[in-house]
DNA sequence: TAGATGGTTAGCTAAGTGACTAAGTGAGGT
DNA sequence: ACCTCACTTAGTCACTTAGCTAACCATCTA
């Protein structure tokens, strides 16, 4: 339902995970949590109301778990958002943090949330 | 900014007035309130809630206000955000309902509101 | 098998939102 | 001028939601 995607995306944190994934493709919560700066609690409920939603997927690996876009068709929500995302975004904070982020080794990341 | 047009888009009330201008071009306050059965007051707010983002604009005639939507161009949230509720709502009430609201007269139409 | 680690779920609080009623504004009608 | 009518704004209340902490589950490692 339409309606449901709307809800999902009309977060600004939420809106923050769509753009980042629609950068890497791939990102697992440990990255989100140093991206977003909040608890991962937080993180895990936003995730899963953007899963609930049908706009992301999610994979495990051990005992780590990947996100992923689950597809953005042409025409879709999805696609225009990112477009959008993307325009307004230029050289935002975000996109020279997640850089950092991701070239981090992803072991010192988490541990680095931790301690 | 993107975040204010998807909270705007965030709620059912304010779907089903996009909707409804969507096939009717232009409605004036009183239609909008028998479509979606509640207050002038509720209708008021929510229809300003969607001016402030941009995606409907009004226009006085005299004792009454009339809204349209603010333009739908391609590739835009709104026109894939109408493409989605015109699919998701193949003969659903709201368009009975609305064609019956816009054939009735005007006076009588808010006469019958307050009566 | 016990402990550590990554992520989720449960329960709470504070802030936000949608509904209502009542009061206010602006344009006509008498 | 006054009243009525169509809509807007202000104020209130119930419900929802985003954030936190703490407890839990699942997986890896010693």
């Amino acid at each position: 339902m339409i309606i449901d995607e709307m809800k999902a995306l009309a977060d600004g944190n939420r809106l923050r995970i769509i753009h980042a994934l629609s950068q890497y493709d791939e990102l697992c919560a440990c990255q989100v949590i140093e991206l977003l700066q909040v608890t991962g609690a937080t993180v895990s409920r936003h995730i899963k109301i953007l899963i609930d939603a049908g706009l992301v997927i999610s994979r495990k690996d051990g005992k780590w778990v990947y996100y992923r876009l689950a597809g953005v068709a042409n025409g879709s929500v999805l696609e225009v958002v990112i477009r959008r995302l993307e325009a307004e975004c230029r050289d935002c904070d975000d996109k020279e943090r997640l850089a950092e982020i991701v070239s981090c080794d992803r072991n010192e990341l988490c541990g680095r949330i931790k301690g």
